[in-house]
DNA sequence: CCGTCTTCTTGAACACGTTCAAAACAAGGA
DNA sequence: TCCTTGTTTTGAACGTGTTCAAGAAGACGG
């Protein structure tokens, strides 16, 4: 038989019980005793494998990013349009996080925490961080948009920033199926390509100076 | 003497108490009945006043709101200039909320929780955030700034969305005296102001147009 | 097979937020 | 003064996340 460590499976275990649990029941109202019992072990060794109950979810959260990668590279590839990449991108990632709403809730309130490392700003959350940024990187690299070339290097970032304006959004939105947060996307989309546009306009040009600079300067020890 | 309700007496009591070991040792690391021994009441009379720990901070959240509104309006008296007016309403934010910064990240982390009644667009808030809107409507119409006349209906709440991405800012903020927050206002609200003149450009009218729209349909039914 | 060292597992114990039945107190009215 | 009714106060008890000392199970060289 193969080699597969044994603590891998027991790992492996605990956080597919603790994510049926958490959604079935939502996050409040599932005991690390449930997800203990549920996979069959005892709650110390729920925590020799997790360090707290919130740390669960990273391999969670880990899980949805990857599957938002994946499906979005697939749904984009082909198209040029900026507006029509950026909009693809964003529906995906509603689609693929819809199933988890009602706990992903409590779990971006825990990632709003600045000193929890599930904070989407933390060192420990650089990688995937990192990752969706490159995914806006390929919006805009892939797209035929016309851009103020400082304000290209900048964008993904800015991007990836919008997108997290759209999942606090998410995260409040209690409407069916999330079709305000949808639609805050299929309508916002348009306007950034817009204003995206307009920067190459004279008028606009030190605005648009200015935005890029700012930003660099905070990002600086961020 | 003077008929004060013995009972408002014990309740004040205990929200001092709880505000004063906030400030020395962080929310989480001051419990209930630390709290209820510094009161010198017992744990039970603490929750016979306040639901909840969290419901603790709300007194002083309101207390904060309210020394901002007074100081903001000092302040901007006299000053026709928008963007000095926005300024400094920021500006007098982060002076007020300095000495708190330290726990009220815990706070305003559990602020994000939109179950929560603490959170700014929870229908308990309703009351403190239409004051601050209103405050934003007063730097809008105590200037002399020109605007399209769409916009400028829209104008506070959007200034009030603006202030909650600042405030978003400075919880993550480590540096000393939150002076990155202070550059952020320092360096974003000239933009802002640019851009809210550049709404009556005719080119940038139907951007401007449809954000005016986009907004006000978000906020049908939230 | 034995001894030793590391990895894994256990469940009792702890600290904390919260609840609740019961007691103490306050204010009238008879 | 006593009874009644409503308000305030108490502290033991509960459920939860988390810790930890101790033991069980493997891994491996001899």
């Amino acid at each position: 038989m193969p080699h597969v460590a044994k603590s891998e499976e027991t790992r492996s275990l605990i956080v597919t019980t603790a994510m049926r649990l958490f959604t079935e029941n939502g996050y409040d109202r599932t005991t690390m005793r449930a997800i203990a019992a549920g996979a069959g072990v005892s709650v110390g060794n729920a925590y020799y494998y997790f360090s707290s109950k919130e740390q669960l979810i990273q391999g969670f959260y880990d899980e949805i990013a990857r599957q938002h990668l994946d499906a979005a590279r697939a749904r984009i590839d082909g198209e040029t349009a900026f507006a029509a990449r950026l909009k693809t991108v964003l529906l995906c990632w509603l689609d693929i996080a819809e199933p988890y709403q009602r706990f992903g809730t409590q779990f971006f309130v825990n990632a709003a925490d600045p000193e929890s490392p599930l904070s989407p700003f933390s060192d420990d959350s650089s990688a995937a961080r990192e990752a969706s940024i490159g995914l806006m990187r390929e919006v805009v690299d892939g797209s035929d948009v016309k851009l103020d070339p400082e304000l290209r290097g900048q964008l993904p970032e800015l991007l990836w920033l919008y997108q997290m304006g759209v999942v606090l959004f998410w995260v409040h939105d209690r409407s069916a199926g999330q079709k305000r947060s949808r639609m805050l996307v299929e309508r916002s989309v348009p306007l950034l390509a817009r204003l995206a546009a307009l920067s190459r306009l004279r008028v606009f040009r030190p605005v648009s100076r200015e935005i890029v600079d700012l930003i660099q300067d905070l990002a600086k020890k961020d």
